[in-house]
DNA sequence: AAGACGGGGAG
DNA sequence: CTCCCAGTCTT
């Protein structure tokens, strides 16, 4: 057989994969908010908070941001704090701070226009490659590869490729691959379909294999081994943490909050002043009152709740005291100065502040209860 | 190449 | 409980 030849039959196979693919998802797609229109910063937002994060939970995050930040504009004139608020509760902060950044970038050097090149769009804060490929593809249907973990889940299988997902060079294999099958004229409907056959049939566990639109390009399929595929190293467990939370209450019945670090875990979210658990006792909580500068009413302080706290690598466990503040030594605590990385706020106030889930559960398990 | 970086839901 | 999701950035 020739190479040519070769080449021929690889060509057609491509052309009824593709529509069988396409076919599949013209019929199949799903109406997600994001696919009602083609504004390239909308599917950028949406691929943002698409990031490791599935379609259900994403939903109503994508609708609350279009309707407060609806263009490049809005979003860049917004503050920081505002657009990592609207972001409370989806994870990734980092996300929310670089896209805020990149959209104010956008603005200034690209005229509010996001740009329709590899090189140009690779630049901006938080859009790697799939990213870019994404928004080159879905937006400005370019016939760049954008694999994510459907797409590698899907392209193992088809091709029975036994590489480990989890590291960083397989990624290129596959990109190479989409470049090979990717349609030229519908690689934004191409890219979608191939990410929504992973969601909806070719899933991690259990894929539809019989109801597959695909089913006779898969290899997996035909040696039965769909279900050892993909191959991915699983992640080392978590890393357990105890922390100490302090729930403070002056006279007036504020609360004491804290703005976190600007950089690594939930950076700039608030929280209620915490500490690493140095002592089985609560030495270590009577030192770190006296370093924010308050008093508290009598001597005793004791453990009101405890939270536990799941992220990717740390699980927190903590302790949450509530206490009575009788003095205020340090009269900053009371300046409104956002600038101020301490602060009491009325309980009304605290919805005006990002905090990060496990604070949320602490607000829920002592303010929220009433009893101030 | 490996680790940091959130949170949720499915099985 | 385990897995992992429309990944990126840092070291």
């Amino acid at each position: 057989m020739s190479f040519e030849k070769e080449n021929i039959m690889v060509d057609i196979n491509k052309t009824v994969f593709q529509g069988d693919l396409l076919e599949w998802y013209d019929i199949n797609k799903r109406d997600l908010p994001w696919r009602r229109e083609r504004d390239p910063y909308k599917i950028w937002v949406s691929e943002i908070m698409l990031q490791q994060t599935k379609v259900d939970t994403v939903i109503p995050y994508y609708e609350r941001f279009m309707s407060l930040f609806p263009s490049v504009e809005k979003l860049a004139g917004a503050e920081e704090e505002t657009v990592l608020k609207a972001w409370e509760g989806l994870g990734y902060y980092s996300r929310a701070r670089n896209l805020h950044q990149a959209v104010k970038e956008v603005k200034e050097s690209y005229g509010g226009i996001v740009p329709n090149s590899e090189e140009d769009i690779s630049t901006l804060k938080g859009v790697g490659p799939y990213t870019a490929g994404a928004i080159l593809s879905i937006a400005y249907n370019i016939p760049a590869p954008a694999v994510d973990g459907n797409v590698m889940r899907v392209l193992a299988r088809i091709n029975t490729i036994y590489d480990d997902i989890a590291k960083s060079t397989t990624r290129k294999k596959f990109e190479a691959i989409v470049r090979e099958i990717i349609s030229t004229d519908r690689a934004s409907d191409f890219n979608q379909a191939l990410m929504e056959l992973g969601a909806m049939i070719c899933t991690p566990r259990n894929p539809a294999c019989l109801i597959c639109p695909v089913q006779n390009h898969c290899s997996a399929k035909e040696e039965g081994v769909q279900d050892l595929l993909p191959v991915k190293a699983k992640k080392k467990a978590p890393k357990k943490l105890n922390m100490k939370a302090l729930v403070l209450k002056d006279k007036e019945g504020r609360v004491l909050i804290e703005r976190r670090p600007d950089t690594g875990l939930l950076a700039k979210l608030w929280q209620f002043p915490n500490i690493e658990a140095a002592t089985r006792d609560h030495t270590d909580i009577f030192s770190h009152i006296e370093k924010i500068g308050i008093e508290l009413e009598g001597s005793e302080v004791h453990v009101t709740q405890k939270v536990k706290h799941v992220f990717s690598h740390i699980v927190w466990e903590i302790d949450v005291y509530e206490a009575r503040v009788s003095k205020v030594h340090n009269e900053k605590l009371y300046e409104t100065d956002t600038r101020n990385s301490q602060r009491f706020i009325t309980v009304d106030e605290l919805n005006w502040f990002p905090f990060p889930v496990s604070h949320q559960k602490i607000i829920e398990g002592t303010i929220a209860k009433g009893e101030v």
